[in-house]
DNA sequence: GTACCTTGATCCAATCGTGTACCAATTAAA
DNA sequence: TTTAATTGGTACACGATTGGATCAAGGTAC
């Protein structure tokens, strides 16, 4: 696997939970255990061990044991899920943030956002390779985010933009991806950033909505699920 | 090829990246294990890599290896680094999604999901104590999300409870918390669930937007920030 | 020849996995 | 109650891997 035993133990736990091997509250085995059991150092278990305990996965206490927290939604359990979402999943909630960001981005963003903005937007319109155009087009709407100053929407933008990187569905975006479409896109953001210029909250939420709706069409071919 | 050796490295790497052949925050062979495989010396590899590092492609790190630059960070340092967010920040996301949820929730639940979003709502009016009232109400706008059937759109939701868990900012919802509210919010969720038996997509955003706006308003005694 | 690139080699520094030992808290047995 | 066993917490040393840095020698183009 990788070059990380410790990521390769941290990984093969998550999954024995998520499998429920452990009951929510149950007792996993000890740390030397383990180790035993994996082949690996009682100090690289611990490695693996104290990712889980950042996550909020597990419990240890001294002389007890290890345990499942039995607390709903623990953030472990949320990235597993969420790294599993389909692309129209992931389409319908872009769909519902962006044109939303794009409207506070309107009423939020300096000067200085703007111009990092419209940088974006230029290097993508001359972009000679795909590759480098898709960088600058996840950029453009990346520092959107940016611009609404608000850390939660930026991070969950960010949460968005890796689903998006991390599947194998970027094959089908490929695939549907023409020249045609690509400058279709470019006039897109000119003029979403038109609006935002002009600092017009709705009308940077319409082009943006737009924008969404011609990819979500290039993805699917159709408009609404 | 041209005349320059690390030249030729380089962009062969680039389009080995950008052709998919390492995830993102991935890691690349080692600079010995690239220098054979290219048939090169080690210090052209580092010529090459240089190029790459400085375009902030790739990182490196002494006795780890060389990474992919791809994605802005796992999902559950993000998740971790979200859990301390303005009051304020998550308010204005909690403007933006809860009332498009209701409105994909109109289209999307089934009749079990409408019978138990009305469950939660009849068990937070008739909660006799704060703390019962608050966890069904927080249950009531759960089980809206669980009726959009967007695996991801319930995820982010989890962050958001999460968030608002974990905060101690509860004591100010406390503090301006009364029994008047309280009956205000019943209210409120009445006519979200109303609108979501007709089926209303419009109406029930328009219903959470109230909903929202009047919490907005208990928080921080105002609408708009 | 001069300038630049490539090569090969050497050493340094950071990281990782391993192994070992001991401490502290808890539990179970005597 | 006392004692022993179990278990997580901490620390250190060792070897292997890996990137960082430097130097000297050879090759190629001008």
């Amino acid at each position: 696997m990788s070059k990380n035993i410790a990521t390769d133990v941290e990984a093969s736990l998550r999954g024995r939970i998520s499998a429920g091997e452990w009951k929510p509250n149950g007792r996993l085995p000890p740390e030397r255990d383990l180790a035993v059991e994996y082949g690996v150092a009682r100090n690289t278990v611990r490695r693996a061990l104290d990712a889980l305990e950042t996550d909020g996965a597990i419990k240890r206490h001294v002389g007890r044991g290890i345990f499942l927290n039995g607390g709903r939604g623990e953030i472990a359990e949320i990235v597993l899920r969420v790294t599993g979402v389909s692309p129209a999943d992931l389409m319908a909630v872009r769909m519902i943030v962006e044109p939303q960001a794009a409207s506070m981005a309107a009423t939020n963003a300096s000067r200085s956002d703007l111009d990092a903005i419209a940088e974006a937007h230029g290097l993508a319109s001359e972009a000679s390779e795909t590759q480098l155009f898709e960088q600058w087009d996840a950029e453009f709407h990346q520092r959107i985010f940016a611009a609404t100053r608000n850390e939660l929407l930026i991070s969950l933008h960010d949460i968005l933009r890796i689903i998006r990187n991390r599947n194998a569905w970027i094959e089908l975006k490929k695939k549907t991806f023409s020249e045609n479409r690509r400058l279709d896109y470019c006039v897109h953001h000119g003029a979403i950033l038109d609006a935002l210029r002009n600092r017009s909250a709705q009308g940077a939420a319409a082009a943006m909505r737009d924008h969404m709706d011609a990819i979500q069409m290039t993805l699917f071919g159709r408009h609404q699920l």
